[in-house]
DNA sequence: GCTATAACTTACCAAAAGGTAACATACGTA
DNA sequence: TACGTATGTTACCTTTTGGTAAGTTATAGC
């Protein structure tokens, strides 16, 4: 049963409601990853999707940025609080996904 | 703590990752509604982007369409059993907003 | 026979998203 | 001195998305 109708749901798809984001954010879940690791584990994004999404994901506060001073460059990107409350819902799309598929 | 990493959730994303679906499944909760009264209650949502949206949840079988023979065209949209599986998950990302609007 | 009605559909155009590939960086190593 | 490395950025172009406004339908009521 919906809670009421004047739809804070429009509020969070201006944040994560793209096709690339929750992705981002589902894989590091499980704690900090190297730019090119996470970039990896998502399938099909492209370069510039992906610097482009981290980005706004960032400028959100939804993920934070470690830059390592070293050559070749060295970058980790974790969840802030903010991005980590995401994680219960994160899991159940990936849940949801699982299950309507066998059907 | 996430199940698996083959992520399932890119096969969500496939099919509710836009903007507007989860808005237009979310006002279905309650039940069926009248077309011209559903796309009212998604707030600056097109005719053009409302059509095309339902005609794809509808074909991808989360939303019903009823049309009654009648002049002026009345029609019903409501959610199916596919759709409204996925009810836990839109109350959630409503909450989250309305959570988060706070901070 | 003209009008109002709800629910579209279509044509046209503008804006945004997205892909590819080249370039930038800076240091250690061959 | 040229190369490899990781992490980007940028320019160029194509594709997709989206808005607006006009057209369509069938009938009841004036």
């Amino acid at each position: 049963m919906k809670k009421n109708s004047s739809c804070p749901l429009h509020y969070t798809m201006n944040l994560i409601g793209t096709k690339w984001k929750p992705l981002v954010l589902f894989h590091l879940l499980d704690g900090s990853l190297r730019s090119g690791v996470l970039q990896k584990k998502v399938p099909g994004i492209s370069n510039k999707m992906f610097t482009q999404t981290i980005r706004e994901l960032e400028k959100d506060g939804l993920v934070s940025r470690k830059i390592f001073p070293v050559v070749p460059p060295k970058v980790e990107y974790k969840l802030t609080d903010r991005g980590n409350s995401l994680e219960n819902i994160l899991i159940s799309l990936d849940t949801w996904g699982l299950e309507d598929y066998k059907n």
